[in-house]
DNA sequence: CATGAATGAGACTTCATTCAT
DNA sequence: TATGAATGAAGTCTCATTCAT
């Protein structure tokens, strides 16, 4: 490794460090308070950084905010792929994406709260969320198990549907049962017949 | 009439006034911005009234909030109350309710930008939107159209599911026939079949 | 005096007060620092007011300086139009003006250094200085005791020079005698002889 | 030449061009801000330095105006001797470097404006630019051309008229012949008489 | 009740300066 | 010497809130 390449290196190591210190920070302020409140002298604090130093990576408010909607909506893409890796049913792979979802929101409630936060703040989350499922709802149209009209509004019936669980997963009106129940519904709005869609609903999950 | 009651009536109905043009205000600028962005200088502005007004009103910016959703949310009530009096089923009632909603939000997006605004941050928005709901659907059931095994997540579903169809009108992504659609989808969702729910889906809207 | 009136003018009188401390205030820091480094958070403190108040008055820096600026140039015009005002001759006026405002800087020498602060800065504040020498100078010309091609340059050449002795006041550096010297060489600048110069210099100013 | 002191020497080349580089900066940065505001985050960035190089040249913001400040006064100084070094009137010496200065100024306005904004900081600076012309008024006084009571005085009206022109330089004021106007205003001002001071003044002046 | 000047807490933002590499 | 991330003091600015009129 050269002197060169070391150096540089050793410097993004050092701002690679702070930026996760931010991100997580961040995501932590996020489970609190909504994204418009986040205030980046308080997110300084909470970092363990100076006040200046958020300035070094971040220039608004905003910046922060995707920032984080970024990094979400990456790891969850990834995750969920790889659960779904041996899933060829589109419409199972939907069932899927929607129950560990809200399985995840279940076990980490402070999580589940600051991804509300943040999609209702940043469409670019809702439109990168959507964006993972649409491959699945299209593979279940070809093989002949889905039917729908309109792809931008079967999405934003799936992403805004989950959303509204996960909020009611925060709100502890959530009920034992409700996955299999809503993911059943948004199988039957994407035109199953319903005693498929229950089937599929509550097939078993894979293993994480 | 004394003079000491008709003294004590038009206080009464400048109070009033008074505290409409605040939530007139109020409404115009949720248009623009996010409810916790509300500055209640601005407000006093907007209304046309000093700042320290203001505080005889609402005593933070939540209370006006709340006042704002309480209007709103009241006066839908009554409005689809008033158009679905003569209609008994209870799927095409929330057929309605859903496409006239889409339909308010489209000739105003400005107030349709409020609306979200609102139902962002205050949940009892949400709620009471789904309280005039919640009784079509049960006639729905009870009249063997629609089948769903849980009636609150049959509402988040239905509610959210609105919410973004106003999201995308405001961001401009909304199409043509998306009303329709959306219904239908909903209708599947509550358990009808594709059919019967595209029948009652695209049902001539009843005159205003 | 209606009650309309009298409560405007009570908050007039107030914003007024206010306003005045705040100007004074400002000049008082401008006789220490450069009007760039003024601080408006050290302006509320040196007026005796809060932080925010000033926002009420000035929105930056260079309200305030403009607001000193217009206030400074406006009573030394009226001081020195009201000395003057028995003075036919032009030249005699100009030697008076100059002669009366180094000996103001002299007995303030805190005056003097705000002085030559805001001069620096608010190029306003020079052209409002020149402004009431103009008529002088043109006076003199007409009178046939000036002579001088460009009246902008004459002005620019008074005016700085003005300033120029100011600084030498301040600096500790003036001179017993400077004001006369100056003035005699001011009007040699704007064509009068040596001698005439000298004696026009040299007369006794009028009783303040 | 050995490698060692090879090696000083290309230590103390690099050293003295970085050096050259960061007032070359300062410059063009006064040209723009005042002297106030010249930011040693901006200098780094425009000399293009990293941020904590400044401080290996500079202690202070005025460090770098000093040193600017010097740089500059010596070359004119320079500059204004080698052009006067065939001429022996002194009066004649005054009139060429003031008109030479505000052909330069002309020619640069970017340079004069840096140049202003460095007078009104650096004290230094204006006594360097004095320094140079005391020599010439002296001759012209002992050659009996010139006649003032005193050096102080004159030279302060000499140094700020020139400011005074090169002012109105940067704010377009300027017209042609100016420099001529006020060279002869201030000859007159040094006490000769108008037909030899507009003869002086409008010589020709000498090859660059 | 209405007014609007004043308040001051609390955020934002910049930048000179330090320091480990 | 050069680098540039981190620091934190110092200033800017906003706005909910109070209060005398």
């Amino acid at each position: 490794m050269s002197s060169e390449t070391e150096k540089l290196t050793r410097g993004h190591k050092k701002k690679a460090r702070t930026r996760q210190l931010l991100l997580d920070a961040a995501l932590k302020i996020y489970a609190t308070k909504g994204a418009g409140e986040l205030a980046l002298n308080e997110l300084a604090q909470e970092a363990g950084v100076s006040n200046g130093t958020v300035y070094n990576y971040f220039r608004t408010r905003d910046d922060v905010l995707e920032a984080v909607s970024m990094e979400q909506a990456e790891a969850l893409s990834h995750e969920v792929a790889r659960i779904n890796a041996a899933v060829a049913d589109g419409a199972e792979r939907v069932v899927i994406g929607v129950r560990l979802f809200i399985q995840k929101a279940r076990n980490d409630t402070a999580w589940a709260s600051a991804l509300i936060n943040i999609a209702r703040y940043a469409q670019g989350m809702r439109t990168a969320l959507a964006g993972y499922v649409r491959a699945d709802i299209q593979a279940g149209k070809q093989q002949g198990q889905l039917d729908y009209a309109s792809e931008d509004v079967a999405l934003g019936l799936l992403v805004s549907s989950v959303i509204s669980v996960m909020i009611a997963i925060v709100e502890d009106r959530y009920q034992t049962g409700d996955d299999v129940m809503i993911a059943q519904m948004l199988l039957q709005a994407l035109g199953m017949d319903k005693q498929h869609a229950a089937e599929v609903a509550s097939r078993p999950l894979p293993r994480l």
